[in-house]
DNA sequence: CCTAGAACCTGCGAGC
DNA sequence: TGCTCGCAGGTTCTAG
């Protein structure tokens, strides 16, 4: 489940489910999923066997928790991290129950707890590995995201730097808005959605926004995914859904997103949809004018 | 250094 | 019915 507001509705489900139980044994059903643990499949098993998970951590659309050999004293210094790509799953489901078709990875837990720990990914963009945290961060920072920016949701995100770095690029805002290494956690339908809110056109060179354009974007941006978060994300189908394989409803609510044809909710002008970078953009033709040099 | 575009996968619905 | 095509919420690599 790919934006910020579902990455973190699995985040909670994580931390209530999981966090503070010990790993028994970890089966790789698909050595796809654990491509980005170096060491392989078989290694990433052996690491994790006799290990505590701590309180599930995320920034942007990725999310980690930490792991720590039974008995420990100091801070976890390695973490599992996770990214759900385009289609991934992480459900915590009764053991037992029949595998989901796309099972790719499955952790067992040392207790009394009937579940387990299950990640699903159709199309394997996602996956899991392990990694040394950042040497003193707090929240354990897998050391591989560390080039990650922060996400609109951390109150340490820097608002002025974020201005000064769109001024700075050569681009345009929708693609900005989804480079992770500037502000993370923002997807394809939260960045139309923002835009609309923001009467911004996605091709928008960054470099033309001034101080109170960018204020406001980042205040729809955060607005939006609050409002997702609330109703538990967005899914239009069984892809996208909590750690009980729950879907949430904020697809109810979008305003531009998927809705080609559908009269603006601001203006009535009926919104349209461009091919973008192998991918798609809505946006109202009028609420959002296209800026005059790609006009 | 930066930016744009394709590649990586599987499944679904539309159209022929 | 069955085929092909386009499309899907993301990241990463390559070419320029």
């Amino acid at each position: 489940m790919p934006e910020l507001p579902e990455v973190e509705v699995v985040r909670s489900g994580l931390e209530r489910w999981v966090c503070g139980r010990t790993v028994a044994d970890v089966e790789v059903l698909h050595p796809r999923a654990v491509r980005r643990h170096l060491a392989g499949p078989g290694d990433f098993a052996a690491q994790l066997v006799g290990h505590r998970v701590g309180p599930a951590r995320r920034r942007g659309k990725y999310l980690w928790l930490p792991v720590e050999p039974l008995g420990a004293s100091a801070a976890p210094d390695r973490a599992i991290l996770a990214h759900l790509g385009m289609s991934g799953q992480l459900l915590v489901q009764p053991q037992g129950s029949p595998d989901e078709k796309h099972l790719r990875v499955r952790v067992r837990f040392a207790d009394a707890q009937a579940t387990e720990l299950r990640f699903v990914d159709q199309r394997t963009f996602g996956g899991l590995s392990l990694h040394e945290t950042v040497p003193g961060d707090p929240d354990g920072l897998p050391d591989v995201i560390a080039h990650i920016a922060r996400d609109p949701l951390d109150p340490a995100f820097d608002d002025e730097a974020f201005h000064t770095a769109l001024r700075r690029r050569r681009t345009t805002i929708k693609r900005a808005l989804l480079d992770q290494s500037l502000i993370s956690g923002v997807g394809n339908i939260y960045a139309d959605e923002a835009l609309w809110r923001t009467r911004l056109h996605y091709d928008r060179p960054t470099a033309s926004l001034t101080r109170p354009r960018t204020a406001e974007l980042l205040l729809h941006i955060r607005e939006v995914m609050n409002e997702a978060l609330a109703a538990g994300g967005t899914s239009f189908d069984s892809l996208y859904v909590n750690v009980n394989g729950e879907s949430g409803y904020f697809d109810r609510s979008l305003d531009a997103y998927g809705r080609e044809d559908e009269p603006c909710r601001r203006c009535g002008t009926a919104m349209r949809r461009r091919p973008w970078m192998n991918r798609s953009s809505y946006f109202c033709p009028r609420c959002q004018r296209p800026p005059r040099a790609t006009a």
